[in-house]
DNA sequence: GATGCTGTCGGAATCGGTTCCGGTCCGGGA
DNA sequence: TCCCGGACCGGAACCGATTCCGACAGCATC
């Protein structure tokens, strides 16, 4: 009633557990093709599954991946199912770390059990994270903002997404910008730049801490007609707040969001989002671990994603939209 | 420049490795205290890390929980999170496996790398996940609608949950209740059992899948007084809609909302949620589990914790809450 | 003084794969 | 006919820990 080994599966197929190995491990060398059809065979028939721990033993590779992650998971989520969906196909897991506590970074410093790291916005600079033996492990980092000491950094496309935000809201013939945002960085930087570009005077910009209400001083400020925030929720406060003054969304003011879209269009009115591809960011930093991992490829240091505009109503009247669609 | 083995820390300290073993091993039975002291500081020395991949190897024990989430992970994060912090302070980690994919379910049956497995909300039956090994695994299940076969079920409070919110709607003098759920199960089913007791007639019950806006059928149908929604999302909406026509909330209708309380308490009015102890559960999932694993206690089938009820301003006006506090 | 017991420690087997090294067998070219 | 090379496969070392078993010392007991 124990489980079944490769020696198993080699003895049941009269072989000897190098040339059973060599069957499985699926790269058509050194072994016959009758032999190797036998073997997996008999292989299938025990149920023969190999042991990840014996594997990781020889190889020195866990065919594991951690993945450090804010306090707050909320809005990362979509990054978490790109990566772990990629990984899967690859072959690897996803082990979770959350950055809440000292010790976490402690230990993401001291010394990982896993092959490579996705780092999620952490907002701070971290020393290089090692593995088990001490080397550097390859990273791939999704925030803008870190400075990561050895360039093995994955910078996603955040100042891009301000400036697509921006682009769209000078599109619309809107010049009275504010932004709102839970603290400074590149998703500003971006929107700033896109105001500059189309010769806008410099938006009103308003950082509120996560549950504080810097809503009512946004709307109350002086006039605006374009507005950007930088999650949904800040957005739909914001909304709220316009019409409790008297103007509406979006004929006098023009809304946009950035997050992701699928909660957004359910508000009233439909969000419109500057929705970064978390996922196919996901997706790709997994892929560029495992490339590094495996291939020994350097993971490059400035890859970017489009993020996607999803128009909706919050920014745009209905009827210049139908325009629009002609 | 290899990395540090046990054999180096018991070479360096001039004994065996099966004493450095023992010693490190931290139980203090047969190896002396001054052998013990010395390996312990050469081994801090040298930076020793004990290899996980030949310790898995060598006990069967892996020190991975699985946690299976649904391909959507809202609401749950703080499961995640709560079971996270509790593994680690055990030694564990957490890897992630997504429910999207049939060939999730099928590894999930097939064999899983991992010593236990945490399953959230699957709202739907799966074999009983079986280990590497083709043991059944010890498992914790985050949901009360699931059976599953072999009574290793961890049941959470959603039913009390429900209960808890229609009680406190009925001490608010409501008594033309409503709920709006995204899919039937232990939530209403619990709302239901408390306006049984409280001998209300029997409320309204609509179902919206998620994304569809069945919100407005409930506030345009019968006139209600006190409202539950099984998510926050949902609760939004329908303080919305119950604007649109004219109810002020809370004084002609009082809203309570499932789900956790850091979100909600930013709307207008603020949420009144029923909080599921999402975290705690979490935790606790982890405790047994690892218990099941270590000392081979049987997962209990039916624990349940208690939802914690966050009264806010969308079900209590201000000056009867105030009145409450004297 | 021989025996038994307890407290420490070393030797060696073991977990389950991967891979190096070498051996056999066969066909083809000289 | 002899030799060489390649295809195919077996033996055995090895990764790094844990743990069983036995050895040995020291001490008490008879």
């Amino acid at each position: 009633m124990r489980r079944v080994s490769l020696a198993d599966v080699a003895k049941a197929a009269g072989v000897a557990k190098a040339t059973a190995s060599r069957a499985l491990s699926s790269r058509q060398q050194d072994v016959g093709a009758a032999t190797r059809a036998r073997i997996l065979e008999v292989a299938a028939d025990l149920g023969y599954q190999p042991n990840r721990a014996a594997q990781s033993l020889r190889t020195g590779r866990l065919r594991l991946l951690a993945v450090a992650v804010p306090a707050d998971l909320r809005g990362w989520e979509p990054i978490l199912a790109g990566a772990a969906g990629q990984a899967r196909r690859r072959g690897y897991h996803l082990v979770l770390h959350y950055l809440d506590s000292a010790s976490e970074d402690e230990q993401l410093a001291e010394g990982l059990s896993a092959d490579g790291l996705l780092l999620i916005a952490p907002g701070r600079t971290l020393r290089p994270p090692v593995g088990e033996d001490g080397v550097p492990l390859p990273t791939a980092v999704v925030d803008d903002t870190v400075e990561h000491g050895d360039g093995a950094l994955l910078r996603t496309a955040l100042w891009q997404a301000g400036r697509t935000a921006g682009r769209h809201l000078a599109d619309q013939d809107r010049f009275r910008l504010a932004v709102l945002a839970e603290s400074s960085g590149p998703v500003v930087d971006g929107f700033l730049a896109a105001c500059t570009d189309a010769g806008l005077s410099a938006p009103e910009v308003h950082i509120s801490a996560p549950g504080e209400v810097a809503v009512e001083r946004v709307v109350t400020d002086a006039p605006v007609d374009g507005f950007f925030a930088t999650t949904p929720a800040l957005a739909a406060h914001s909304v709220a707040g316009f019409r409790r003054i008297g103007l509406t969304v979006p004929e006098d003011v023009s809304v946009v969001a950035l997050g992701d879209g699928d909660l957004a269009q359910h508000f009233d009115p439909p969000l419109t989002v500057v929705s970064p591809p978390w996922q196919a960011l996901g997706a790709r930093a997994v892929d560029l671990l495992v490339d590094a991992i495996e291939d020994g490829a350097v993971v490059p240091a400035g890859l970017e994603l489009v993020a996607e505009l999803v128009v909706r109503g919050s920014s745009v009247p209905e009827r210049r939209r139908a325009v629009a669609r002609d």
